[in-house]
DNA sequence: ACGGTAATATACCTCTGGGTAAGTTCGCTC
DNA sequence: GAGCGAACTTACCCAGAGGTATATTACCGT
């Protein structure tokens, strides 16, 4: 009996510690969800991936979205600290935005799909992770707007769309960066930003300086409350 | 009988021509796939918001697979063709950025969601929908390419993998201004178009020129390939 | 050596979602 | 105004996913 037991039936402990099981399940999940999304990612073959089963998942995570959720802390509370450390310079120098960057990058070495956790619009609206996202976007979000906004002013520019806008397309593109980086694996954080730095350095729209309007003031907007979806 | 029939069962037609029928699912699925992705969405949640009823949505598009294709293909095709035309100027003025920017905006009015569906990351890989969407993607991805070059080649950079990286990026901002778009309705094609090049034509980052490294040659990656996931 | 507990598996439940078969009503034509 | 095809619906099937109860094994202190 014990033979056949043996050879279909591999219960019991593996010897893998829980500290380091923990550790596994969130570096191996934080790489499926970046890459799949919440709901592209289903708890068994997460847990096939691995090479455990489901109900160790739910033993440690408690759900699915435990899991997620753990996961977005893990990425986003770092994420958040080195971008507002990386802005809160001396004063002398502006915070530049390739020093944000390169900030990021360090933060997400090994992990730069991890990024994506905090923009997965697969996520159902109103579910926990969907509100723990959110917030995490929200804490980044208010950094790049005060940097945006001073980006802006610089060049006579009022309207708060304007900077909202901008703090937006900042964050995909610092977003996409990481995107790209994920599918360049041999790149270091470092050449990443140094790549990036050099990137930006050189690009001008336009041509010249502003399009068709300098000195823009903008002003008939109210400011709304913000709410998506 | 027919009382009790006429409130229970509302079976039969509600006289609403094939044609016009398909064109509202589209424009619904559209926005819907656009906001929640291809696995957020569910086809008997989609046929409640358009107020008819499954079956009905498998008779005229086959399959959840069909009716996404369908829509890939009603905002790809358009889109390419647009950037295509934005950037085949006389030769004489070299395709600026914010002209492919406004015949987005165009080629989108009134449904700015749709980009989304061309970049969807819950699209299940190896899915009729994933194979289509990809191949529109590289379709503009192709041109972007063309201009990412010229652009880095102006500053001295002849790095493929630079141009690459700035290809993406330019993606990205293109769809995120499109998003910002979708949250800000009252906002027409030509107004975001003036937005972005009064925003873009101001920011200039790292302050002055380059980075740390002016004329810089990159060679020592092989080109590779460029297959993801 | 041994019992307790931590680490794991099997087997199951339930619900949702893609997909389908067969029936029901309307509008139009002869 | 009878009938035929197009426009719909109700009612179902089945696979897969989230989640759980319970059994099983291995380590570890005594």
């Amino acid at each position: 009996m014990e033979k056949a037991r043996a050879a279909a039936a591999r219960a019991g402990t593996k010897g893998v510690p829980r500290r380091d099981r923990e550790e596994q399940i969130l570096a191996v999940a934080t790489e499926e969800f970046g890459r799949h999304g919440y709901t592209g990612v289903s708890m068994a073959a997460l847990a096939r991936r691995i090479g455990v089963t489901k109900p160790l998942l739910y033993q440690y995570f408690g759900s699915k979205d435990g899991l997620y959720t753990t996961c977005l802390d893990r990425v986003g509370e770092p994420l958040a600290a080195a971008v507002r450390a990386a802005m809160d310079r001396p004063a002398a120098e502006p915070a530049t935005p390739i020093a944000v960057l390169r900030a990021v990058f360090t933060t997400l070495e090994g992990r730069p799909g991890a990024w994506f956790l905090l923009y997965d619009q697969s996520l159902p609206v109103g579910s926990a992770p969907y509100g723990t996202a959110r917030r995490h976007r929200d804490a980044i979000d208010a950094l790049a707007a005060g940097g945006a906004q001073d980006v802006l002013r610089a060049g006579n520019i009022e309207d708060p769309l304007d900077a909202d806008l901008l703090k937006c397309l900042w964050n995909t593109l610092v977003g996409q960066s990481v995107v790209w980086w994920a599918r360049h694996p041999e790149e270091s954080a470092a050449s990443m930003g140094e790549r990036c730095a050099r990137i930006l350095g050189t690009v001008r729209f336009g041509g010249s300086a502003g399009g068709e309007g300098e000195d823009h003031r903008g002003g008939g907007e109210r400011h709304r409350g913000e709410r998506e979806g």
